[in-house]
DNA sequence: TTTATGTAGTTGCATAAACAACTATATGCC
DNA sequence: GGCATATAGTTGTTTATGCAACTACATAAA
Protein backbone atom coordinates (compact mmCIF):
# COMPACT_ATOMS: atom_id res chain seq x y z
CA UNK A 1 0.00 0.00 0.00
CA UNK A 2 1.62 2.99 -1.42
CA UNK A 3 3.20 5.44 1.37
CA UNK A 4 0.16 7.68 1.60
CA UNK A 5 -2.96 6.25 1.03
CA UNK A 6 -5.88 7.95 1.96
CA UNK A 7 -8.82 6.91 3.99
CA UNK A 8 -11.94 7.63 1.90
CA UNK A 9 -13.58 9.76 4.99
CA UNK A 10 -10.57 11.94 4.38
CA UNK A 11 -10.20 12.30 0.57
CA UNK A 12 -12.87 14.35 0.11
CA UNK A 13 -11.99 17.43 1.71
CA UNK A 14 -8.01 17.41 0.55
CA UNK A 15 -9.31 17.18 -3.44
CA UNK A 16 -11.79 19.81 -3.08
CA UNK A 17 -9.56 22.55 -1.00
CA UNK A 18 -12.38 23.61 1.49
CA UNK A 19 -10.00 25.50 3.55
CA UNK A 20 -8.81 27.47 0.15
CA UNK A 21 -12.48 28.47 -0.83
CA UNK A 22 -13.29 29.37 2.85
CA UNK A 23 -10.26 31.59 2.99
CA UNK A 24 -11.24 32.86 -0.63
CA UNK A 25 -14.80 33.67 0.02
CA UNK A 26 -13.72 35.50 3.95
CA UNK A 27 -11.15 37.73 1.87
CA UNK A 28 -13.57 38.73 -0.66
CA UNK A 29 -16.29 39.17 2.25
CA UNK A 30 -13.58 41.49 4.32
CA UNK A 31 -12.78 43.05 0.58
CA UNK A 32 -16.37 44.14 0.15
CA UNK A 33 -17.15 45.11 3.67
CA UNK A 34 -14.00 47.40 3.75
CA UNK A 35 -15.29 48.95 0.32
CA UNK A 36 -12.60 47.74 -1.51
CA UNK A 37 -14.55 46.73 -4.77
CA UNK A 38 -12.51 43.73 -6.73
CA UNK A 39 -12.68 40.32 -7.01
CA UNK A 40 -10.16 38.25 -5.56
CA UNK A 41 -9.24 36.60 -8.76
CA UNK A 42 -8.30 40.55 -10.05
CA UNK A 43 -6.42 41.13 -6.51
CA UNK A 44 -4.33 37.94 -7.26
CA UNK A 45 -3.33 39.86 -10.08
CA UNK A 46 -2.59 43.52 -8.56
CA UNK A 47 -0.65 41.46 -6.00
CA UNK A 48 1.76 40.71 -8.70
CA UNK A 49 2.35 43.93 -10.29
CA UNK A 50 2.56 45.13 -7.27
CA UNK A 51 6.05 43.03 -6.48
CA UNK A 52 6.66 44.31 -10.10
CA UNK A 53 5.21 46.36 -12.36
CA UNK A 54 4.94 45.96 -15.92
CA UNK A 55 5.13 42.19 -16.29
CA UNK A 56 4.01 40.79 -19.79
CA UNK A 57 1.29 38.60 -19.87
CA UNK A 58 2.70 35.29 -20.12
CA UNK A 59 4.58 36.57 -16.67
CA UNK A 60 1.29 36.98 -14.97
CA UNK A 61 0.38 33.67 -16.05
CA UNK A 62 2.94 32.07 -14.48
CA UNK A 63 3.00 34.16 -11.35
CA UNK A 64 -1.15 33.51 -10.57
CA UNK A 65 -0.76 29.99 -12.11
CA UNK A 66 -3.61 30.93 -14.77
CA UNK A 67 -3.77 30.28 -18.34
CA UNK A 68 -3.80 32.98 -21.27
CA UNK A 69 -7.48 33.13 -21.47
CA UNK A 70 -8.10 33.77 -17.84
CA UNK A 71 -5.16 36.35 -17.84
CA UNK A 72 -6.41 37.58 -20.56
CA UNK A 73 -10.30 38.54 -19.83
CA UNK A 74 -8.93 39.68 -16.16
CA UNK A 75 -6.95 42.19 -17.53
CA UNK A 76 -9.86 43.25 -19.55
CA UNK A 77 -11.90 43.62 -16.43
CA UNK A 78 -8.93 45.69 -14.97
CA UNK A 79 -8.57 47.86 -17.82
CA UNK A 80 -12.28 48.55 -17.60
CA UNK A 81 -11.76 49.63 -14.18
CA UNK A 82 -8.77 51.25 -14.96
CA UNK A 83 -6.57 49.83 -12.36
CA UNK A 84 -4.39 48.86 -14.89
CA UNK A 85 -3.07 49.37 -18.52
CA UNK A 86 -1.76 47.49 -21.54
CA UNK A 87 1.54 48.90 -23.08
CA UNK A 88 2.89 47.01 -26.65
CA UNK A 89 6.24 46.24 -25.83
CA UNK A 90 8.56 48.08 -28.42
CA UNK A 91 11.21 45.12 -27.89
CA UNK A 92 9.34 42.84 -29.03
CA UNK A 93 5.57 43.79 -30.55
CA UNK A 94 3.81 40.29 -29.67
CA UNK A 95 4.19 41.16 -25.72
CA UNK A 96 1.95 43.56 -23.79
CA UNK A 97 3.68 45.04 -20.54
CA UNK A 98 1.18 45.59 -17.53
CA UNK A 99 1.24 48.89 -16.14
CA UNK A 100 -0.96 49.79 -12.72
CA UNK A 101 -2.20 52.93 -12.93
CA UNK A 102 -2.54 55.37 -9.93
CA UNK A 103 -5.98 53.97 -9.29
CA UNK A 104 -4.75 50.81 -8.23
CA UNK A 105 -2.08 51.64 -6.24
CA UNK A 106 -4.77 53.52 -3.34
CA UNK A 107 -6.13 50.01 -3.18
CA UNK A 108 -2.64 48.26 -2.40
CA UNK A 109 -2.49 49.54 1.50
CA UNK A 110 -6.00 48.58 2.41
CA UNK A 111 -6.16 45.38 0.85
CA UNK A 112 -3.14 43.78 1.87
CA UNK A 113 -3.83 44.53 4.86
CA UNK A 114 -6.86 42.92 4.31
CA UNK A 115 -5.02 39.91 3.52
CA UNK A 116 -3.32 40.07 6.50
CA UNK A 117 -6.12 40.21 8.51
CA UNK A 118 -8.04 37.07 7.15
CA UNK A 119 -4.97 34.95 7.31
CA UNK A 120 -5.38 35.54 10.87
CA UNK A 121 -8.99 34.83 10.90
CA UNK A 122 -7.99 31.54 9.51
CA UNK A 123 -4.91 30.30 11.55
CA UNK A 124 -6.86 31.20 15.03
CA UNK A 125 -5.33 28.94 17.44
CA UNK A 126 -2.79 27.28 14.67
CA UNK A 127 0.75 27.23 16.13
CA UNK A 128 3.55 28.77 14.00
CA UNK A 129 5.24 25.39 13.68
CA UNK A 130 1.96 23.98 12.34
CA UNK A 131 1.76 26.23 9.89
CA UNK A 132 5.15 25.95 8.78
CA UNK A 133 4.64 21.84 8.00
CA UNK A 134 1.16 22.96 6.50
CA UNK A 135 3.22 25.33 3.80
CA UNK A 136 5.58 22.89 3.06
CA UNK A 137 3.17 20.18 2.52
CA UNK A 138 1.24 22.29 0.28
CA UNK A 139 4.32 23.52 -1.40
CA UNK A 140 5.42 20.34 -2.19
CA UNK A 141 1.83 18.77 -3.81
CA UNK A 142 1.88 22.08 -6.06
CA UNK A 143 5.31 21.28 -7.03
CA UNK A 144 4.45 17.40 -7.37
CA UNK A 145 1.53 18.42 -9.68
CA UNK A 146 2.43 21.79 -11.39
CA UNK B 1 1.95 40.90 16.32
CA UNK B 2 -0.58 38.44 15.96
CA UNK B 3 0.82 34.78 16.46
CA UNK B 4 0.88 33.90 13.21
CA UNK B 5 1.29 36.99 11.26
CA UNK B 6 2.39 36.22 7.54
CA UNK B 7 5.31 37.72 5.39
CA UNK B 8 4.28 38.93 2.64
CA UNK B 9 6.17 36.73 1.01
CA UNK B 10 4.42 33.70 1.96
CA UNK B 11 0.74 34.82 1.62
CA UNK B 12 0.41 34.14 -1.55
CA UNK B 13 0.28 31.11 -1.69
CA UNK B 14 -1.32 30.13 1.09
CA UNK B 15 -4.38 32.87 -0.02
CA UNK B 16 -4.77 31.49 -3.36
CA UNK B 17 -5.03 27.19 -2.80
CA UNK B 18 -2.31 26.96 -5.37
CA UNK B 19 -2.15 23.54 -3.93
CA UNK B 20 -6.08 22.79 -4.35
CA UNK B 21 -6.07 24.23 -7.63
CA UNK B 22 -3.03 21.89 -8.77
CA UNK B 23 -4.86 19.03 -7.32
CA UNK B 24 -8.18 19.58 -8.93
CA UNK B 25 -6.67 19.84 -12.26
CA UNK B 26 -4.91 16.66 -12.41
CA UNK B 27 -7.77 15.07 -11.43
CA UNK B 28 -10.19 16.49 -14.18
CA UNK B 29 -7.11 15.25 -16.06
CA UNK B 30 -6.58 12.19 -14.83
CA UNK B 31 -10.58 11.32 -15.41
CA UNK B 32 -10.51 13.09 -19.11
CA UNK B 33 -7.46 10.16 -19.65
CA UNK B 34 -9.01 7.06 -18.07
CA UNK B 35 -12.67 8.07 -20.14
CA UNK B 36 -14.54 9.24 -17.09
CA UNK B 37 -16.87 11.93 -18.71
CA UNK B 38 -17.49 14.55 -15.61
CA UNK B 39 -16.35 17.33 -14.18
CA UNK B 40 -15.02 17.51 -10.65
CA UNK B 41 -17.43 19.77 -9.34
CA UNK B 42 -20.11 16.94 -10.82
CA UNK B 43 -17.71 14.12 -9.42
CA UNK B 44 -17.88 15.56 -5.24
CA UNK B 45 -22.06 15.51 -5.76
CA UNK B 46 -21.69 12.18 -6.65
CA UNK B 47 -19.07 11.42 -4.32
CA UNK B 48 -21.70 12.55 -1.00
CA UNK B 49 -24.79 10.61 -2.60
CA UNK B 50 -22.74 7.31 -3.19
CA UNK B 51 -21.97 8.07 0.94
CA UNK B 52 -25.91 8.09 0.98
CA UNK B 53 -27.92 8.21 -1.62
CA UNK B 54 -31.21 9.92 -1.20
CA UNK B 55 -29.70 13.29 0.54
CA UNK B 56 -31.89 16.59 -0.14
CA UNK B 57 -30.53 19.29 -1.67
CA UNK B 58 -29.72 21.18 1.22
CA UNK B 59 -27.72 18.31 2.90
CA UNK B 60 -25.64 18.47 -0.52
CA UNK B 61 -24.97 22.40 -0.47
CA UNK B 62 -24.02 21.58 3.58
CA UNK B 63 -21.87 18.44 2.81
CA UNK B 64 -20.07 20.09 -0.66
CA UNK B 65 -19.60 23.53 0.96
CA UNK B 66 -21.65 24.81 -2.13
CA UNK B 67 -24.84 27.58 -2.27
CA UNK B 68 -28.01 26.67 -3.19
CA UNK B 69 -28.28 28.00 -6.66
CA UNK B 70 -24.89 25.84 -7.37
CA UNK B 71 -25.80 22.52 -6.61
CA UNK B 72 -29.71 23.66 -8.35
CA UNK B 73 -27.34 24.48 -11.11
CA UNK B 74 -24.94 20.97 -11.14
CA UNK B 75 -28.26 18.80 -10.33
CA UNK B 76 -29.29 19.86 -13.47
CA UNK B 77 -26.14 19.21 -15.51
CA UNK B 78 -26.08 16.24 -13.56
CA UNK B 79 -29.69 14.94 -14.61
CA UNK B 80 -29.12 15.74 -18.19
CA UNK B 81 -26.25 13.56 -17.86
CA UNK B 82 -28.47 11.13 -16.68
CA UNK B 83 -26.83 10.32 -13.70
CA UNK B 84 -29.29 11.58 -10.85
CA UNK B 85 -32.92 11.74 -10.51
CA UNK B 86 -34.60 14.39 -8.67
CA UNK B 87 -37.56 13.28 -6.48
CA UNK B 88 -40.07 14.84 -4.55
CA UNK B 89 -40.78 14.26 -1.03
CA UNK B 90 -43.73 13.04 -0.35
CA UNK B 91 -43.26 14.38 3.83
CA UNK B 92 -42.50 17.89 3.08
CA UNK B 93 -43.40 19.43 -0.48
CA UNK B 94 -40.69 21.59 -0.75
CA UNK B 95 -37.68 19.05 -0.53
CA UNK B 96 -36.07 17.16 -3.65
CA UNK B 97 -34.08 13.93 -3.28
CA UNK B 98 -31.81 13.05 -4.96
CA UNK B 99 -30.95 9.69 -6.30
CA UNK B 100 -28.21 8.14 -8.04
CA UNK B 101 -29.06 6.08 -11.56
CA UNK B 102 -27.36 2.96 -12.27
CA UNK B 103 -25.29 5.29 -15.07
CA UNK B 104 -23.72 6.83 -11.79
CA UNK B 105 -23.14 3.30 -9.83
CA UNK B 106 -20.95 2.30 -13.23
CA UNK B 107 -18.53 5.63 -12.45
CA UNK B 108 -18.11 4.70 -8.76
CA UNK B 109 -15.10 2.48 -8.65
CA UNK B 110 -13.26 4.29 -11.55
CA UNK B 111 -13.53 7.42 -10.24
CA UNK B 112 -12.76 6.88 -6.63
CA UNK B 113 -9.56 5.04 -7.93
CA UNK B 114 -8.59 7.35 -9.68
CA UNK B 115 -9.10 10.44 -6.73
CA UNK B 116 -7.04 8.50 -4.80
CA UNK B 117 -4.22 7.60 -7.72
CA UNK B 118 -4.23 11.76 -8.12
CA UNK B 119 -3.95 12.27 -3.89
CA UNK B 120 -0.72 9.55 -3.70
CA UNK B 121 0.20 11.72 -6.90
CA UNK B 122 0.17 14.98 -5.10
CA UNK B 123 1.65 13.60 -1.77
CA UNK B 124 5.03 12.28 -3.46
CA UNK B 125 7.82 12.61 -0.82
CA UNK B 126 5.55 13.89 1.65
CA UNK B 127 5.49 11.90 4.93
CA UNK B 128 2.29 10.30 6.94
CA UNK B 129 3.23 12.68 9.45
CA UNK B 130 3.31 15.88 7.83
CA UNK B 131 -0.03 15.18 6.01
CA UNK B 132 -1.42 14.63 9.10
CA UNK B 133 -1.05 17.92 10.41
CA UNK B 134 -1.83 19.74 7.45
CA UNK B 135 -4.93 18.33 7.53
CA UNK B 136 -5.47 19.34 11.16
CA UNK B 137 -4.28 22.82 10.09
CA UNK B 138 -6.55 22.93 7.11
CA UNK B 139 -9.73 21.35 9.31
CA UNK B 140 -8.84 23.99 11.52
CA UNK B 141 -9.09 26.76 8.50
CA UNK B 142 -12.21 25.48 7.63
CA UNK B 143 -13.60 25.81 11.08
CA UNK B 144 -12.58 29.09 11.76
CA UNK B 145 -14.23 30.66 8.57
CA UNK B 146 -17.17 28.16 7.33
C1' DT C 1 14.32 35.38 -48.52
C1' DT C 2 11.43 31.91 -47.68
C1' DT C 3 9.60 28.51 -44.84
C1' DA C 4 8.89 26.14 -40.57
C1' DT C 5 8.30 26.39 -35.92
C1' DG C 6 7.57 28.50 -31.58
C1' DT C 7 5.61 32.13 -28.55
C1' DA C 8 2.16 35.90 -26.98
C1' DG C 9 -2.18 37.00 -26.79
C1' DT C 10 -7.39 36.68 -28.14
C1' DT C 11 -11.89 34.57 -29.02
C1' DG C 12 -15.62 31.02 -28.73
C1' DC C 13 -17.96 27.85 -26.08
C1' DA C 14 -19.30 25.12 -21.96
C1' DT C 15 -19.19 24.80 -16.98
C1' DA C 16 -19.19 26.71 -12.47
C1' DA C 17 -19.43 30.27 -8.63
C1' DA C 18 -21.30 34.41 -5.93
C1' DC C 19 -25.05 37.18 -4.85
C1' DA C 20 -29.69 38.89 -4.94
C1' DA C 21 -34.39 38.28 -5.89
C1' DC C 22 -37.89 35.23 -6.51
C1' DT C 23 -41.70 31.12 -5.81
C1' DA C 24 -43.61 27.51 -3.15
C1' DT C 25 -44.30 25.13 0.92
C1' DA C 26 -44.04 24.52 6.01
C1' DT C 27 -44.35 26.03 10.78
C1' DG C 28 -45.54 28.58 14.75
C1' DC C 29 -48.34 31.92 16.99
C1' DC C 30 -52.54 34.97 17.53
C1' DG D 1 -58.24 29.65 10.43
C1' DG D 2 -55.09 33.46 9.22
C1' DC D 3 -50.81 35.79 9.31
C1' DA D 4 -45.78 36.19 10.01
C1' DT D 5 -41.70 33.98 9.43
C1' DA D 6 -38.55 30.44 8.04
C1' DT D 7 -36.92 26.91 4.78
C1' DA D 8 -36.18 24.54 0.03
C1' DG D 9 -35.32 25.28 -4.29
C1' DT D 10 -35.03 28.21 -8.84
C1' DT D 11 -33.74 32.04 -11.90
C1' DG D 12 -31.05 36.15 -13.51
C1' DT D 13 -26.78 38.46 -13.85
C1' DT D 14 -21.82 39.02 -13.53
C1' DT D 15 -17.35 37.01 -13.07
C1' DA D 16 -14.07 33.38 -13.64
C1' DT D 17 -12.17 28.82 -15.45
C1' DG D 18 -10.76 25.12 -18.95
C1' DC D 19 -9.97 23.80 -23.41
C1' DA D 20 -9.48 24.33 -28.34
C1' DA D 21 -8.86 27.14 -32.19
C1' DC D 22 -7.26 31.18 -33.87
C1' DT D 23 -4.15 35.60 -35.25
C1' DA D 24 0.08 38.06 -35.07
C1' DC D 25 4.78 38.33 -34.47
C1' DA D 26 9.58 36.34 -33.74
C1' DT D 27 13.31 33.22 -34.64
C1' DA D 28 16.11 30.05 -36.89
C1' DA D 29 17.33 27.10 -40.58
C1' DA D 30 17.36 26.13 -45.68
Amino acid sequence: MPNNQFKKSELYSFITGKASIAIARRLQKNFKQAGVEITIEQWSVLYQLWKEDGMSQQQLCDATFRDKPSITRLLDNLERLKLVKRVASKDDRRINMIYLTPEAGELQEKSMELANQTLNEALQGVTNGQVEIAKEVLQRVYENLK
